[in-house]
DNA sequence: ATGAGTATCCGTATTTATACGGATGCCCAT
DNA sequence: ATGGGCATCCGTATAAATACGGATACTCAT
């Protein structure tokens, strides 16, 4: 019997994935919880579960900051991730962070066992689509990807909304060349010929 | 009593959203369909709903495509659209194309109830947030917005993935001043100030 | 004490973009 | 026949970006 708690602020979308998972016979809910401390609190009281479907979005203690404290915490629980959102960047989150599985909330019914069952025997389920979300995100992070600075970020923000380097200078009150050395570094960490490609590149990285 | 027809291609969805409208005494769930062929063909034939709940993502006739059928047709029915994306171009075209609501799928329940009943009422419903996200989308629109001719999102295409006016030219067999003339009024239609800005507003309406 | 990373700034040069106009020809609707 | 929109191309000029290096000083971890 595969013991599931489900957490997610949504008492439908609990309710409906209470109905859906209890048809089937192998499955148990032992626990439905509407934000990230009663999942906290759950799992520090209570028998533990072998998996939990957890929602992102949850208000005060997202489904992120989740995943962050149970690291290394409850080994022996597994954790898919069902979220709304289907970008490449919140799936590599999520898998960095230790999810063992990452579904979409229109993810259809046997899709759903089939990911609770392959999760229970100790693999990781990811469907073919968000693998390629991933793929496209680790592509676009290229090979030797290192994070903006500060002051980089805050340049790639100004260069976005269309300012020129003399205008940024004057902005920030520092050189001009100063500016053009930090569009020069951030177009070297992201890999890009010009500040076309950068702000494209940019805004899928989700940097902007 | 309000009749309301559900359309969306999850089983899940529909039955979740079936149980817990069912709970109340004013609506009736007169019909639940899983394509928008379906629910064409249930309007032809069926008793007309009052309200259809309107899922945008489904196979082969989706949401938008719902919409443009029953555009003057069924005229006494009103379709709230729900959706998982929460993008203000999504919403804009909704609105556009005839919608009289929209959630959010992770819309509350009784949120969902007060919308369905100003809805039957004859108001629109969009909450403050969807609201939010329209205007911010008209915002970047600006005011005499022109969409991109087929060579000038050729172009812009080009353009965000880092190439140079030159290097476009060579591409396309044209002269230089032609893609620096197409530049221009790209840059003119959406009232920007430079390419990072054109490529920073493109991308947030879409065009890229 | 040392080294790496960050932020700062420089000289010189070339390439690219942008701006100010202007123009012709084709297609299609009126 | 006419006019508007689109795609094409031009001359001249300035502004901006990019590239090739180089440099100093501060902070923080080792």
């Amino acid at each position: 019997m595969i013991n599931i708690i489900i957490a997610d602020d949504h008492q439908l979308f609990r309710d409906g994935m209470k109905a859906l998972i209890s048809s089937q016979p192998d499955f148990l809910i032992i626990g439905s919880v509407g934000t990230g401390q009663e999942l906290m609190d759950a799992l520090e009281r209570d028998t533990l579960p072998d998996i939990v479907l957890l929602d992102l979005s949850m208000p005060v203690m997202d489904g992120f900051e989740v995943l962050r404290q149970v690291k290394g915490k409850f080994r022996s629980v597994r954790f898919i991730v069902i979220s709304m959102h289907e970008d490449g960047i919140y799936i590599s989150k999520c898998v960095r962070s230790g999810a063992h599985g990452y579904l979409l909330k229109n993810t259809d019914n046997e899709e759903l066992f089939t990911a609770l069952r392959r999760v229970y025997s100790g693999e990781k389920y990811f469907n073919d689509e968000i693998k390629e979300l991933m793929i496209q995100n680790l592509a676009l992070e290229g090979n030797d990807y290192r994070p903006l600075t500060d002051r980089e970020s805050e340049v790639l923000q100004h260069v976005s909304q269309g300012k020129t380097t003399k205008e940024i200078a004057s902005i920030l009150f520092v050189s001009i060349r100063t500016v053009e050395t930090h569009r020069a570094n951030m177009m070297k960490k992201l890999d890009v010929q010009n500040t076309a490609e950068l702000i494209s590149k940019a805004t899928q990285l989700r940097l902007i």
